[in-house]
DNA sequence: GGGCCTATGTTGTCGTTGACAACACGACGC
DNA sequence: GCGTCGTGTTGTCAACGACAACATAGGCCC
């Protein structure tokens, strides 16, 4: 074997992810990994400043994902501003779902007590982009009589509530499903509740074809 | 000082939730608690077999407020089922705001990867109160339209995400107020919206006074 | 009131970890 | 060909959790 590993950045992050998955955060190690890797146990430092940094790394890019499976499940969704919400958060359930390595390591309370910059800045655009689905959704008819503010802080906690619920296995005993996939269908309706959506004077935005979602979204990543 | 202390245990444990309190779980050592309290290094270990039992224990005491003051704000939150649900919430998300400590305690990944089964049925017991709760809520006509598997899910993930969201000052960032309190009241009525229950034929259990909530309910603890 | 028993605390040690420094290799540019 | 710098290595330290062996004291029984 060369003695330069050529991609051991990548190769620990990929490897971290997996471990992640099987074990938790608490089961990371930059020694275990070096091991994995069969490099020297110092040799992940040259690529991550210390373990907060290489789990931070890993908590930017469940961030990139998210928010692109959340655009491109309001894409899917089509031009009803309420229907491209409640993709939102369909598509960020089904992140936390597939991607649970990434969606732990961006909620671990280890990593959101780091303070890095683009980390900071790549869950502010993660916010973001829910916050704006909230306001068009609200312009649209949904909610008129609620604050804007709570809208938000109320889809955030319904985002994050179901993600964690349905991703996190330690809930599984509590919350049986056989079909977690039609229950988080079920809980979004409720969050969503389209029966909240007053149609506008002006017939503008919300083009409605009200009530039940259909088979669209089907499909993001 | 006296070789014995006289109540260590005691002390660590309430130590322990003040370190918690300051930095987090990951900032707790056992050595650490051992040199706060001038005791050996190997002190804690009389009274608690590991680190996760330490933490185990304080998640215990966690899940008996917050199940104590869920019952308690249900109560003076009068007979009316779907207020008394409201109550939970309202309640539940309190109690994580005033007990952090003990609400991190309960919902840190290490912790719940604890088997314990004191530590399991308590936190059981914590879930049956908010489904109970739901169950009545639904039968006082409350979301009859919906399965009560969603119900409990979508109640679980709202009380879980909107706890996390006003107690973690990560969040603050993102979700700016200038009374938390009250934010976390418009999103309880987002939650709970009452304009879904439907007034039973029979009259039976909702005895209603529908619509807002009134300033009852203050105080738990 | 003397002896023992046990709960509780102590010292000492081990293996693991993150962090850091000093060194080694080797690829690439001049 | 030679230096330079990126990358990997060895060595070491302090902190930690866990464990074992020992020490102390308070209570209990006779």
């Amino acid at each position: 074997m060369a003695y330069h590993h050529g991609n051991l950045k990548q190769a620990l992050l990929e490897r971290a992810a997996e471990v992640i998955a099987e074990d938790g955060l608490e089961g990371l190690s930059l020694r275990g990994l070096a091991r994995d890797l069969d490099v020297s146990h110092a040799a992940p430092r040259r690529h991550f400043a210390d373990r907060a940094a290489l789990v931070g790394e890993l908590a930017k890019e469940g961030f990139r994902r998210a928010v692109d499976a959340m655009n491109a499940g309001a894409d899917t969704a089509g031009a009803d501003p309420v229907a491209r919400y409640r993709a939102l958060g369909r598509s960020y359930v089904r992140f936390a779902r597939e991607d649970a390595a990434f969606f732990r390591a961006m909620n671990h309370p280890e990593v959101r007590a780091i303070r890095d910059e683009e980390l900071r800045t790549l869950e502010s655009e993660w916010f973001t982009t829910l916050r704006d689905g909230v306001a068009r959704a609200q312009q649209a008819g949904w909610h008129p009589e609620a604050s804007p503010e709570a809208l938000v802080a109320f889809s955030v906690a319904g985002a994050m509530g179901a993600a964690s619920v349905f991703s996190d296995a330690s809930w599984s005993s509590l919350i049986d499903a056989a079909d977690v996939e039609a229950l988080a269908d079920e809980v979004l309706d409720l969050i969503v509740d389209r029966t909240r959506t007053t149609a506008l004077p002006g017939g503008a935005a919300g083009d409605s074809e009200n009530g039940k979602h259909g088979e669209d979204e089907r499909r993001a990543s």
